[in-house]
DNA sequence: AGCTAAAAGCAAATAATTTGCATTAGTGGC
DNA sequence: GCCACTAATGCAAATTATTTGCTTTTAGCT
């Protein structure tokens, strides 16, 4: 059987205590400062013991980590608009929406925070899921366009720069990124440049 | 006078007691397991009472992000190598090379961990002033080159990216953004794509 | 030199974290 | 369906980190 890595006996009660936990710890980031959300007061809410907390998520950057990569996940696929560039276009606004919104910037910061890598790397891995879903359409209709990474490199990429290290990026700006790496598309068949592919995966 | 807007009595002790604690936090991170570096750890090293670090720096994550932040200060000009593009191809590399080590990449966590955007914003602009002067010395030879923000956006955000959320950056990768982002270099003398320029500062 | 107040030290009080042991409740074998 | 097995939780004591009121030191000023 193995239901997943994780999780080595996901029945009933431990399912139970983490959702009771994640409940917890949402509910709370939204009423109050996020400095007063301590893993007494977590355990309290959720009605459980803080030594459980402790013990299966190590501390409280860990947890809210884990907390932030399960909220990132998209629930949706991107809308279709009538074009892959428009999708792209109306997917991408919203994705900079969500992620430069106070909340959303927050989760990001919890997911980086801690040292593991396989919060961050899921969470990179929900937008390369979605953008496949605009790449899959646009092809499917013929359409030229980038290939994933392009539009990690050049769209994902500085948006999420700006909103970690400056300012939020507004719709004009994602625009002109659009633009940018919809005009290099197709700039001749066979061609140069073939030492930008590093996706793997 | 009024030396500088932080540290209102910058004099003898307490620029003492930063640099103290600043040395110590350095020593302890190169000497130990991150999880292991507490506060009375960090005061006992440097010979201060814990409650003057509380004090100072509110908790261990903005200590290390303050510490973090002053690390990141380049101490030198980038290298002079022939041309702004071989002048920008050396510094990339060495930039990638440095924020992608175990301990550079702890260092953007660290700054990017605490919700207040004083530190990112100092980080993202040492990158400026370097990419500045790369930028200056291209000009000053005639050589066409990428603005400050194209830069940016189109290669320390994409370095960033995957520093961040994936994997490091090698060597080709950044070759191959360095290219794309010179090639677009000068389509046309007056020209479309304003929207993109939002740099501030 | 002397005054003032910001910064640091000290120690007691509070709160968070760790840990050993007891209890509960999924999981698989029969 | 019952039983044995063990992972996961609960509980409470011990440890450690953090906060706080008060005192002492010392930089900045006249």
């Amino acid at each position: 059987m193995m239901v997943s890595k994780e999780n080595p006996r996901p029945g009933g009660r431990s399912a139970r205590v983490q959702a009771a936990v994640h409940q917890a710890v949402r509910e709370m980031l939204a009423r109050m400062e996020r400095a007063d959300v301590t893993i007494p007061l977590i355990a309290q809410r959720a009605n459980v013991t803080p030594s459980t907390i402790y013990r299966r998520w190590g501390d409280l950057q860990e947890l809210l980590a884990d907390v932030a990569a399960s909220r990132l996940q998209p629930e949706t696929e991107p809308l279709k608009t009538g074009s892959g560039r428009s999708d792209l276009q109306a997917w991408a606004e919203q994705y900079a929406d969500e992620m430069s919104s106070g909340a959303g910037r927050q989760m990001i910061r919890d997911i980086l925070a801690v040292s593991g890598t396989a919060n961050a790397e899921k969470c990179a891995g929900y937008t390369q899921q979605q953008l496949r879903v605009i790449i899959a359409r646009a092809e499917e209709q013929g359409e030229a366009f980038p290939t994933l990474t392009e539009l990690m490199d050049f769209v994902i990429s500085p948006i999420m720069y700006r909103i970690l290290f400056d300012q939020v990026p507004n719709s004009d700006y994602i625009h002109g990124l659009i633009s940018r790496v919809m005009s290099k598309v197709r700039p001749s068949p066979e061609t140069t440049e073939t030492t930008v592919g590093v996706s793997g995966a």
